[in-house]
RNA sequence: GCCCGGGUGGCGCAAUGGUAGCGCAACCGACUUGUAAUCGGUAGGGUAGCGGUUCGAAUCCGCUCUCGGGCUCCA
């Protein structure tokens, strides 16, 4: 376990200070050409910058090089930024034209309010900023986007422009190629150009198709995921998608989380819902005998698919659908298994991320929501069994005030990808309150009934989500054991063919992904087929490998090794295999 | 849901009021070739959908669907 820690805290201390300055200095140069412009906020961010306008009209992308080209003269004037203390009062008088200000002075904790000047423009701010605009000296406007002034979708929308900056020209233009970078491994991008996947207008938005080569590794993975719960103690159950409204209304998810769910259907004059989660089904199955605590704790595992009702804005690719497959499993536990079993269930989803690669992660517990189910005590009592399992794995995690689930507090794990962007994965749920309405208990050694706690978990995420974040750290070069295609056979020419599917066929039967490429084209084509395909063994054969039984291997990263006997080309590949090698 | 910007042959793009064009892929043919694109030919769309303005719409307007960048929200 890695911990995340601010290697040079002082270096990212300067680093927020230059950009909140180069926000003021995009605020100056918007007021310039839109003199009646409102004036939002604008914060440095973990990337770079923005700041929040209300403008006349809409801000187009042409707009953002002539704000650019503003902010450069501003720099160029090198004029400094003048700290100033005053008064609630003076800062009104000040900010007399600024609306958003003037809500923000009202909101100050103290009397003294503090404006920074540069030029002639000023700005409530609390500070600190660089000596003067000439030490901004790299940025670059990104983008333009809407906002809700302070967040709340019912205050008016501002247009915010994001943009970056960096001490030197150096960072930027690397960090400008990291965003190239990361653009090119998009898994929307990547999902049609490696055929892994799509998404239909016609079917419904967020919605998800697998083709066969995206269809292949999920499979494999799943593979993996039931191998490995097998291991360690759990057994797979399966539920039907619907169920009648009333389970929904036993479980509370009616009451807490219709918004997320679609409406009923009417099936013979009853009503029926689409399953948003799986836990009421995990339940039915555990209430249909007398549990003892001899039994306990039992670990039942699903990869279930549910929908859920987003809001079309929010759709994004494979990481933000509408019916996804959790990796779900419900565990039931008695009191005192629940800190053993929390971080049995950590270990595990650490397990599993370091299996695909992921070594970098942050750990984050939830506590209770406003809107919640359940006792106050109930509610302390499982934050602070969560907060002690991570303490007695030694994991650095971040406490997330009030955005517990309403029934449970919880552990977010997001997961670092190999461009350091975060991806949220699995999740820990402790749920007092489920047992409690489906009335879930157990025989003590007392002979008396008693509560089960119930865990809520995945440690993956979503199959949907993980495999968008598998492809964008993989950059569609995925490791030899979850390639849909491990290896592509290729002929030079025709009379090499027999050959080729010869050596496919000895391949296949040792249970690897061979494609034969059987075109009649060049092989300079097919090798750039396959390298664009990001197979990682490509096997070339040549008059020289058929008179000799071999095949001459070209790995995706350019290497060659001529004259490989088949037989050794089976051991090198089970090998990458099983160490999950990536080439 | 909200703000802004898009939707053109399988894919990537062009055409901004005058009856849609290019590259790749596909198909046909020739070539039979040692580590990232062989050559030639053929076919393919009426521009997301519906409605409107106009002599004339891919281009302008309205609505719907959908995608992208964000906001809010989340596995």
């Amino acid at each position: 376990m890695t911990a995340k820690n601010t290697n040079d805290a002082k270096k990212v201390e300067r680093l927020e200070v230059v950009r909140h300055s180069a926000a003021h200095i995009m605020a100056e140069a918007v007021s310039s050409l839109f003199p009646q412009v409102e004036l939002g906020i604008g914060p440095a961010t973990s990337e770079g910058f923005y700041y929040d306008f209300d403008l006349p009209r809409s801000l187009t992308p042409e707009d953002l090089s002539v704000i650019e080209t503003k902010m450069r003269e501003i720099i160029a004037s090198d004029s400094p930024f003048l700290h100033e203390e005053t008064n609630k009062d003076t800062a009104r008088e000040i900010f007399s034209s600024q609306p958003y200000k003037l809500e923000l002075i009202d909101e100050l904790d103290d009397e003294t309010a503090t404006v920074y000047r540069q030029g002639s423009f000023v700005d409530l701010c609390r500070g600190p900023h660089v000596a003067s605009t000439g030490e901004v000296k790299a940025f670059k406007l990104l983008s333009i986007a809407g906002a809700y002034w302070r967040g709340n979708e019912l205050r008016p929308m501002l247009q915010r422009i994001y943009g970056t900056a960096f001490e030197t020209k150096d960072e930027l233009e690397s960090s400008l190629k990291r965003l190239e970078e990361a653009a090119k491994r998009d898994h929307r991008k990547l999902g049609k150009a490696l055929d892994l996947f799509s998404i239909h207008e016609e079917a419904g938005a967020g919605l998800v198709y697998w083709h066969p080569k995206g269809a292949t590794i999920r499979s494999i993975i799943e593979d993996f995921w039931r191998s490995e719960h097998s291991k360690r103690g759990y057994d797979i159950v399966y539920i039907p998608h619907i169920a009648k409204i009333d389970l929904w209304k036993s479980s509370g998810h009616w009451e807490f989380y219709q918004d997320s769910m679609y409406p009923p259907i009417d099936i013979e004059g009853q009503s029926y819902l689409v399953k948003p989660m799986n836990c009421p089904g995990h339940i039915l199955i555990y209430k249909t005998q007398l549990r003892s605590y001899r039994q306990l704790p039992l670990r039942w595992a699903e990869l279930g698919t549910v929908y859920r009702w987003e809001r079309s804005g929010v759709l994004h690719g494979l990481t933000r659908v509408r019916g996804f497959t959790q990796d779900d499993a419900h565990i039931f536990c008695h009191p005192d298994q629940l800190e053993d079993e929390v971080v049995g269930v950590v270990e595990f989803a650490c397990f599993m991320l370091q299996s695909f690669g992921f070594n970098d992660y942050e750990v984050m517990l939830s506590t209770r929501p406003e809107k919640y189910a359940g006792t106050i005590e109930v509610w302390d009592q499982a934050t602070e069994t969560l907060q002690r399992s991570l303490e007695r794995l030694q994991i650095d995690y971040v406490i997330d005030p009030g955005e517990g689930v309403f029934y449970g507090p919880k552990i977010d794990i997001s997961l670092e990808d190999s461009l350091g962007r975060t991806w949220q994965g699995p999740t820990i749920q402790v749920d007092f309150n489920l047992p409690e309405r489906f009335d879930v208990n157990y025989i003590g050694d007392d002979g008396l009934e008693h509560r089960v706690v119930m865990i809520h978990r995945t440690v993956l995420g979503s199959m949907e989500r993980f495999l968008g974040c598998l492809i964008e750290h993989y950059g569609g070069a995925f490791p030899i054991w979850l390639a849909p295609v491990q290896a592509a056979v290729i002929p030079i020419t025709d009379a090499n063919l027999d050959y080729a599917r010869e050596v496919a066929l000895q391949l296949r039967s040792e249970g690897i992904r061979v494609e034969v490429d059987e075109r009649s084209e060049r092989m300079n084509l097919k090798i750039r087929d396959a390298q664009l395909q990001k197979v990682p063994y490509m096997l070339i054969i040549g008059n020289e490998e058929m008179n000799n039984s071999t095949v001459s291997v070209r790995l995706r990263n350019g290497q060659n090794i001529r004259g490989v006997s088949v037989p050794e080309f089976k051991s090198m590949v089970k090998s990458a295999v099983d160490a999950k090698e990536t080439v």
